[in-house]
DNA sequence: AAGACTTACATCGATTTTTGATATTGTTGC
DNA sequence: GCAACAATATCAAAAATCGATGTAAGTCTT
């Protein structure tokens, strides 16, 4: 009932709230590595394999197999870095960016189900908000260095 | 800059903020299923198997066989249901909780430490928003039905 | 500029995880 | 008490992951 900001029980229903946000339907079975993997491709264009491990949680023998599984199936895309013989540059193919748009458009589509339940004063609450989760998300990346 | 609620920066800034959240150095190496095992039943008490089974992202048999090496690991009991003479009821044991715990005390701390980086003011409105957050979590629940 | 060292990624065999098909046992409705 | 159904277990095969190690390109030292 104050308006102290009680970090536990932010960090509660996150969790909570992540348990409904993260489990989609995915189409096509793709496991959780997998997507991660395109989700980052997505977000942080192309990327040598071993940028792209830092972000995942799997070796480099597995990110490997995958990344050549996922470029067989041609959701990904791996040319040579230009200014370093030993690495590779791995991007989203036009497929990929598909599919991860797609899993993207689920999300609002079931996020703006939630929200037209909520009132319009709840609504603007969450409206000011995302200014402040964008504020810590930048925060968090610049401590990640 | 309106006050109107953009739903689809809000999906992105979730996304983003969640591939810093999740990405925990799991103390014990527990893999993705293992985890997410724990924490539902540590949120939703005793369950049977087919119960889990809907919030997480397995088949039946991987279940059961998950379930099976952490009830030898003494991370959870297996009971037999009272009123149902095939199903089992499964919950946490201490160690299972204390690993849950301790996995929520880190998000814990990591979030504290940005959100000491923002202003009161940033920090007031993400006050706010907690029990917009909830609210929209037990929406979500009451649409899962 | 040659050798030593390091870095980026690939390969390989072993282990773990997950799956589909099916079995087993208990429950429910008639 | 029998047929249909439901909850979990079992099992063999497929998929994912890992640790160890290989190969080749870059860097550093002298």
């Amino acid at each position: 009932m104050t308006d102290e900001l009680d970090v536990d029980r932010l960090t509660t229903v996150i969790e909570d709230f992540n348990t409904i946000f993260i489990r989609l339907p995915s189409v096509r079975r793709f496991n959780f590595s997998t997507l991660s993997v395109l989700h980052t491709l997505g977000r942080r264009g192309p990327l040598r394999l071993t940028d792209l491990l830092a972000t995942e949680q799997l070796k480099q023998p597995a990110l490997t197999s995958l990344v050549a599984k996922l470029e067989q199936d041609g959701l990904i895309q791996r040319r040579p870095d230009p200014t370093d013989g030993r690495a590779m540059l791995l991007s989203l193919t036009r497929t990929g960016r598909e599919i991860v748009r797609s899993r993207h458009a689920n999300r609002v589509k079931r996020l703006t189900d939630l929200v037209d339940q909520l009132t319009p004063v709840e609504r603007a609450v969450l409206a000011g908000s995302v200014h402040v989760l964008t504020r810590l998300t930048e925060i968090a990346a610049e401590d990640r260095q």
